[in-house]
DNA sequence: CTTGACCTATGGGTTACCCATAGGTTCTAC
DNA sequence: GTAGAACCTATGGGTAACCCATAGGTCAAG
């Protein structure tokens, strides 16, 4: 099948799937003739792949690992395992990350609520935003 | 001052300094006869403000209109006003988002704990992962 | 035999920087 | 006065996972 017919059945775009082919996760064969993907039901199976293990958090990088360990014969579960697991406690200091800014989003907003627009004067740009701290806050800063 | 002076001051790269002077977030005088950029204190204190913006999840792009509308003598505040407002439910449903993909990861790192590891057979590359939907499950996959 | 839908490769855009390179400048010490 | 360190410049490439535009070749149907 062509790419269009490939992407199609998988759910995703024609280019999500020639990124992928460039990016080495699909290897399909080539028409003789006319230079065009061609890819197997096996290929559907690997995007299919592709797709859990994107949804699982796994870069097009460490798939391209994980299918290259399988295609030698090596099982890549360990190295999936480990992958997981280092990659969780990322998502959730980013995840922190988000809820402080989404924080300090709110409390901006909301203390604003009793701040007039100002017009800028040489030293001020707009107090709103300048009333908040550059840094993190200390103990002292409340 | 010069770049690196204005850096240290404000507690960033000088990389950075330049970056925003690339993106016109600061516009440095340049010295008659090298060339050099220089800032002068009220880039210093633009610096601070674009901190403060930063903090607050503004983009470059969005600081740049809002010093744009300061610099010709118009209030930015209700553009601030409003970017903020729209962009935090952004932040919020980015957050739902790496929760629900948190959870899908411990939820499969905790299956995968009584599972072996496999040898890929040509049909299975890894079955840790193709053991998980490809797409967000329905009530009748539970 | 044309039209429209498909295919190809290439290169640029997204975000907020970081880094390497090559070359010019300034400062400090000897 | 000059060597070397530390600074400055502009340019271009890298990051992640695609999306999109372009120009041109291919194919199936009417």
């Amino acid at each position: 099948m062509k790419v269009n017919e490939l992407a199609k059945r998988g759910g995703v775009t024609a280019e999500t799937v020639r990124h992928y082919a460039r990016e080495q996760l699909l290897a399909p064969q080539r028409h003789p003739d006319n230079g065009y993907q061609l890819f197997s039901d096996t290929d559907l199976e690997r995007l299919r792949f592709i797709q859990r293990a994107r949804k699982l958090g796994f870069s097009v990088a460490e798939i391209r690992d994980i299918l290259g360990h399988a295609d030698q014969g090596d099982s890549p579960c360990p190295l999936v395992r480990d992958l997981l697991a280092s990659r969780l406690p990322q998502i959730r200091a980013r995840i922190a990350e988000l809820e402080a800014l989404a924080e300090r989003m709110e409390h901006a907003l909301d203390s604003w609520q009793h701040m007039p627009d100002g017009t800028p004067d040489g030293h001020s740009v707009c107090r709103l935003i300048e009333s908040f701290p550059v840094s993190t806050p200390t103990k002292e800063d409340s």
